[in-house]
DNA sequence: CTGAAAGCGCTTACAG
DNA sequence: CTGAAAGCGCTTACAG
């Protein structure tokens, strides 16, 4: 096997008879080299398969092509498509990819501290931070994007850039579906109450059921797991009569619903929605609303680099749309 | 927001009243620094939260402090937890990971020629590469590690490490229950050609079949996604009578198989298996092998991190258990 | 157009 | 125990 020792941009200058500086330029392109040299100095780096290091180039210019995603995890289909959708983007751009996974919060705080202080990248994008961070100042120079969170205006942390979904209209045209259909008593199976998107979506809940006087509605929760959803959902109907419909708040959650309706006998009595639209509620065929994960890792990341690569520092947010689907499962 | 720019060695030494030298010596705990001075130097590193530049550290020691993982998606869960494997070990070491995922063979290949060539890391973990790398000659003189993966003996790739499981045992045992429970007549529903679980599950199943004289088995094949396992089973299902006992290459197989089952009239008259032991598996109580996906990713980091670690570059080789799971929804 | 030199932020012999 | 100096592999003014 080729012990391919590392070059380095003095061995290809020696290799092709010039000076490191020469080298350098017809590697970064700006300057003018001559043809011959160019050539010459290319052919070396052709043979050779010679590319610079990149730690050495960032150290000397500052700029270390790389950027850091720090994310809550890693193994749920949301975390998986939001970071595919960074690193397309960051491929593109011949950037690499820091990941870390926060396995608790303060891990996930200990990561950030990290990589902002060791300076090895441009920029990072936070998935799903917990709030925990958020209740610390912001402190730090580099360019941010934060996904699926908008923290509260203190600490600094409302000058940083966001990417969300839309959770208020997702919603919203999810209930109206059910209110078309028929719908009258409805039940919001709720999320986690630190949780941005469930926050959204349970104030879109609760505006729905102000806003029509011939509706009803109740709250539990907070659920974001199957079992927590059955579990919640058993209680419920040991108490109450079945509503026209569930919205909860995700597809775990629906699916933990769904086998307590199915307990009682109440599959298909009762219009259930979710929130997400993966491998689950495709395999339950569950009316859900679709989470465009890996759109929202290109945005991030796309904001991210224009960030980087402008002196205006002001915030972007953009907000996505959540879309309904197989909403003719509902009645 | 306190615009706190990155401070360097030199400034903390100039606030401590010392010199670079010092400063890292305290920062490197190694050699001796008076009581006095290195509690000073701490003081400040504390005030200023300060945190060494490791691309810095990096260029000066040689070593990067930072691990590469190329990996040939990051959606399947498989692949997620390989990866969270990973992280978790690195994240104890104090390292970084760098992560890229290859959208198809092309993409795979020059993410790894970059990632060896640009010098930015101390080792590679190649996440089921395809076939095409390994055709090329192994030119790297970095540690790497290969999971899921045992190139045939050529190129130089046998001489990397890897990180498999016990296909072969773990299928034996799966056949040998479905044998105890009756089942005679056998057909395998194999994976990809080019995949090395597909070929060592299908060898397995070729070696029952011949040591079993009063079995009968069939393969058909290549399945790995449930749209194909449902259409090979539709169509295995025109010919043949159904067999004792169906053994797919994973789950995603066997959930495309059972619903052509049902659309026969034979749900629960025929054994099936999967293999993974997902989510999947989970909701439609499959027995399956279970893939230690976790298990493999921290297997193979601590594996390269033992390889950068030392001087013996010979190859390591581990060889992890498939699980059988829900043995008793067999019958 | 091209090269010598300084500098990016560290570490580590080498002399005190 | 401590500091000045050289060096890690690049880039980029600065002089030719």
């Amino acid at each position: 096997m080729a012990q391919a020792e590392k070059l380095t941009l003095y061995e290809i200058a020696e290799l092709a008879g010039t000076s490191k500086s020469t080298v350098s330029r017809v590697l970064n392109g700006g300057d003018k080299v001559s043809p011959k040299v160019k050539a010459r100095v290319m052919q070396v780096i052709a043979e050779q398969n010679y590319m610079p290091s990149i730690a050495a180039r960032g150290l000397s210019m500052g700029r270390k092509n790389m950027i850091a995603v720090i994310s809550g995890g890693i193994s749920d289909g949301y975390f998986a498509g939001v970071i595919r959708g960074i690193d397309i983007e960051s491929e593109d751009r011949n950037n690499h990819l820091l990941c870390s996974f926060g396995r608790n919060e303060e891990s996930f705080i200990k990561l950030w501290q990290g990589v902002i202080r060791q300076g090895l990248v441009d920029g990072v994008i936070l998935v799903a931070p917990p709030n925990a961070l958020m209740q610390q100042p912001f402190d730090c120079e580099l360019p941010v994007v934060l996904c699926s969170s908008r923290p509260a205006p203190n600490h600094g942390w409302d000058q940083v850039s966001t990417v969300t979904v839309d959770n208020r209209a997702g919603l919203t045209a999810m209930l109206d579906k059910m209110y078309a259909s028929g719908a009258r008593s409805f039940v919001h199976f709720a999320g986690p109450n630190n949780d941005y998107d469930a926050i959204e979506r349970r104030e879109a809940f609760k505006t729905f059921i102000a806003t029509h006087q011939d509706c009803s509605g109740q709250i539990t929760g907070a659920t974001k797991s199957r079992d927590k959803g059955y579990e919640n959902a058993v209680h419920f109907l040991k108490k109450h009569p079945h509503p026209d419909a569930m919205v909860c708040y995700n597809d775990s959650t629906a699916a933990g619903v769904l086998t307590a309706l199915e307990e009682n006998g109440l599959t298909g009595k009762v219009k259930i929605s979710g929130c997400d639209s993966g491998l689950l509620a495709d395999m339950l065929q569950l009316p859900t609303l679709k989470m465009p994960c890996e759109k929202i890792g290109r945005e991030a990341a796309a904001m991210l680099f224009s960030l980087i690569n402008s002196t205006d520092r002001r915030p972007q947010h953009k907000i996505l749309t959540l879309t309904p689907q197989r909403m003719d499962k509902l009645s």
